[in-house]
DNA sequence: ATGCATGAGGG
DNA sequence: CCTCATGCATA
């Protein structure tokens, strides 16, 4: 697949280059598996366990993809490599992924003619620093160090894998989405709490400190994948891009930012200071999951409606989702966990889409007890596409809120007879 | 950047 | 089942 790779050298990240990395993989035991002949395969993509695949992992992208290869076809990689790194590799300087001395082995048909297309003299504006590195491509002598010295990440045997198990993470949640009385995102409570060590910041605090970390990060080059596995790497404990990401925007529960912070924060100072960066790069993706998740895509217009249903009951009954799920012909559990999602979503501490659209702060939710009642009716703003006639048609049934009085008040007149189409 | 999903922990 | 923290997959 080579295409896929072109289609990585050429993302439309311009800051991404400093997110790939080329990592030598171990000779797994005897033969490993060979997969097909200068392959990259995307089967490898995100799961090759070290000592389990056999050649070169590439990590690389915003995301932290990967990429494999074999020894016998390392042409692929050479051309990565002279694209991608711009530092002479086995020269001064040169440190192989597993730290000096390891034996680069699976690497020997590498090393040899690769030129840097670059002087580490010059640096292009996406290159920064020159301690920047990228795990197992260059770094300065001196801040070579072993990587054993290390936290130890915990890829261990746990659990592990999901890693979205958060299994890790001892949120007790005190509020536990404590439908009825949580703090608002935004507001504060400056007394109290404080029994650890850090102190609640306060809303404002954290969006500047939001900013700063992306400010900084870019500057140095760091992709917000990068920052993930650098925090695994520094304190333990991994984060996607997609948490750093929503980290930056601000759409995380205050609560859950507030816990984020201090790591952040902490790699923000070494980041700032400069050390210890090659480790944030060359990190061992121990994060194998060999399942492909499929992403189901609900249409726009049963979104459409699915909205329409949140705005009037942000919190159906099973029977209700039930009944939605049939309308909108979709899985009951799409539909749970839609409700979910949004719910969820409602309680983000900050940015309504990221866009600069909503000042009033993190949308106040359906007080307990009463639903936001957009007038049935009339519809401030209805959502894209609307599924009227399925919304008219069931949402009649029974709507009483475990026992709350629910005004049943059949959706408005249908909003439009077709579902427009976006995205 | 975001949509849909998983899994822990708490009812 | 829900909330919450998180992440894979994808637009």
């Amino acid at each position: 697949m080579a295409g896929h790779v072109g289609q990585e050298l050429g993302r439309p990240y311009p800051l991404a280059g400093q997110g790939l990395h080329l990592d030598a993989v171990p000779p797994g035991p005897a033969n490993a598996p060979h997969e097909g002949p200068g392959s990259f395969l995307p089967e490898a993509y995100n799961g090759v366990a070290p000592g389990q695949g056999y050649g070169y992992r590439l990590d690389y992208g915003p995301q932290g993809g990967l990429l494999e290869t074999q020894p016998g076809d390392p042409a692929g990689h050479q051309a990565l490599l002279r694209a991608w790194c711009p530092f002479p590799m086995g020269g001064e300087g040169w440190v192989p992924p597993y730290g000096p001395g390891q034996p680069a082995a699976a690497y020997e048909g590498l090393k040899p003619d690769v030129k840097p297309e670059r002087e580490c003299g010059q640096q292009g504006p996406i290159y920064g620093h020159p301690a920047q590195a990228w795990g197992g491509c260059f770094l300065p002598q001196a801040a070579a160090r072993p990587l054993a010295t290390l936290p130890a990440p915990p890829p261990g045997p746990a659990g592990e894998g999901g890693e979205g198990s958060g299994a890790s993470s001892p949120r007790s949640d005190g509020s536990g989405g404590s439908p009825g009385a949580p703090a608002a995102p935004g507001e504060v409570k400056a007394d109290e709490a404080e029994s650890g060590d850090e102190e609640t910041p306060s809303t404002e605090e954290m969006e500047q400190f939001a900013k700063e970390l992306k400010h900084k990060r870019i500057t140095l080059g760091f992709t917000q994948a990068d920052v993930g596995l650098a925090l695994g790497v520094l304190y333990g404990k991994m984060f996607s891009q997609t948490t750093i990401c929503r980290f930056e925007a601000l759409q995380l529960s205050f609560k859950n930012m507030c816990k984020l912070k201090p790591l952040l924060q902490r790699w923000l100072d070494e980041a700032d200071g400069n050390a210890n960066l090659q480790e944030m790069c060359s990190m061992e993706s121990a994060l194998l999951q060999a399942r492909k998740r499929k992403r189901t895509s609900i249409e726009t217009a049963a979104r459409g409606s699915l909205e329409s249903y949140f705005l009037r009951c942000p919190k159906p009954s099973l029977q209700e989702i039930t009944h939605i799920a049939h309308d909108l012909h979709l899985d009951k559990d799409v539909v749970r966990v839609w409700f979910c999602n949004r719910r969820q979503k409602g309680k983000r501490s900050g940015g309504c889409s990221g866009r600069d659209d909503c000042e009033g702060g993190p949308l106040p939710f359906a007080p307990p007890g009463q639903l936001p009642g957009p007038p049935m009716g009339h519809h401030p703003q209805p959502p894209q596409g609307y599924n009227a006639a399925a919304f008219a048609t069931l949402y009649v049934p029974q709507f009483h809120h475990g026992g709350e009085p629910f005004d049943p008040t059949p959706p408005g007149p249908p909003l439009m007879g077709h579902p427009m189409h976006s995205t």
